[in-house]
DNA sequence: GTAGCCTGATTGTCGGACAATCATACGATC
DNA sequence: GATCGTATGATTGTCCGACAATCAGGCTAC
């Protein structure tokens, strides 16, 4: 018969006043916007160096649950923010070599069912936001930068409109890719900033109207003009994003 | 006329180096499993106290690009894990007060067409793993901790068999939520168990068949009985989730 | 070949130190 | 009265030096 042990781990101390202080946020003991003791009052309440303290205050400011208000010294209880987020995100899958395909394939998915709720719960103000992208991207197109970025804030606009935090930040990361993505693209097809413009008037009209069944049959087509544009340009769909 | 400046930031020396070294890591500069020189060394490299450089590696060290492999004392640099990733940004939801519905909402969206990909794309290794936790779940689900644990292993080997890296990571923010939300309804509806067997079984025998349609039925009837669960339970879908 | 021991390297933690910045209150000036 | 300048204390960012615990590798004895 054999005697198995369970592994026994170390944590070290700023692991665990990282810890217990996120715990506390998470439990929401700590509401947001709360300010946090200085870190020497920390450093006594934890029984630990300051030094230690502020490891750990490092880890939950990378988190993003703490932050510095601009113009303050003292550490506020934060929500993450999406942008931050999605950046961890996007950034983790280009290390794990994403490629092309892997990213408009789930642009594929995602984004036509993003139109189509959108379309049902955008309000006033999501048209307006809707229809000053598009505006944007109309207007300022010839940097192959700000076009880029432009397209991918139209979706952005479309993913608030959905009024779904899941989707809208689910949606984020894949923006952050197609940045990239178009960028290598954009340029090597001519009529490519022709077609998102046409694209985008459609799915912005087919929003004013609330009609959610045009708005996902534009985004679909958006979508899969993305694709023509790689096979246009002769990019390969399986070689990995930047 | 009005004279403007730019606001002047001041970035603190810790995060100055962890930008400086994520950066070598972003670029491949520096591969997976590269083993980071010690703290002297990069204090003396940066010119800093070893203090700063540690308190850079912590923010590295949570944003998952560098980890210490057990039994090692220096850092390698990592890919982030799905997992951890996935963790921030459920917890970031979380915080965001995100409401049953969103999630429900979500999973809609989501995992029927996976469902479907993944029937196209699975491999024999991928059915072996679905069998596996379809079997588990009927296994053991009388524990509410370990049922609403297996069903969500259900979807994960769903989103793997896509072999989409993107789709399986946006998925796993979502999982992390269905776990808590099936926790406070499963016991409170009967047939609950019953149900998502009979769903998994249905799934399972769809991507057997490569029958990307009939799975994505199945699933999104899966999904729709979640649904059904909340109104049995009398959940009401626009609270937010623990 | 394995177990034990020694040595150097490295991390985790500590204590103390100081300049720069922020918050606040108090006067001085217009 | 409003604005400015200054003084004062609190807080952070950074530095230095220190030490125990742990890890890696080599050496020895059995």
């Amino acid at each position: 018969m054999s005697v198995e042990f369970d592994q026994i781990q170390l944590v070290p101390g700023y692991r665990k006043v990282a810890a217990a202080i996120a715990e506390r946020i998470l439990s929401r003991e700590l509401p947001e916007g709360e300010r946090l003791p200085p870190e020497t009052e920390l450093a006594r309440q934890f029984g630990v160096n300051r030094s230690t303290v502020r490891e750990a205050l490092r880890e939950l400011e990378s988190g993003g649950l703490l932050e510095r208000r601009p113009g303050s010294k003292l550490m506020t209880v934060s929500r993450p923010r999406h942008r931050a987020i999605a950046k961890d995100v996007s950034r983790a899958l280009a290390l794990h070599d994403v490629t092309f395909f892997e990213v408009w394939e789930a642009l594929t998915q995602f984004e036509p069912p993003f139109a189509e709720i959108a379309a049902r719960n955008r309000t006033a103000a999501d048209l307006e936001s809707l229809a000053a992208a598009c505006e944007r991207f109309a207007q300022e197109n010839a940097d192959t930068e700000k076009a880029v970025h432009h397209a991918a804030e139209f979706f952005r606009c479309v993913g608030r409109a959905t009024h779904n935090q899941v989707l809208a930040l689910a949606q984020e990361p894949l923006l952050d890719l197609l940045e990239p993505s178009l960028r290598v693209m954009i340029d090597k097809v001519p009529q490519a900033r022709s077609r998102i413009m046409a694209a985008q008037r459609r799915i912005l009209e087919a929003m004013t109207r609330r009609d959610a069944e045009a708005a996902r049959g534009w985004m679909a087509r958006h979508i899969r003009d993305f694709r023509k544009g790689y096979e246009l340009a002769d990019i390969a769909l399986d070689c990995r994003i930047a």
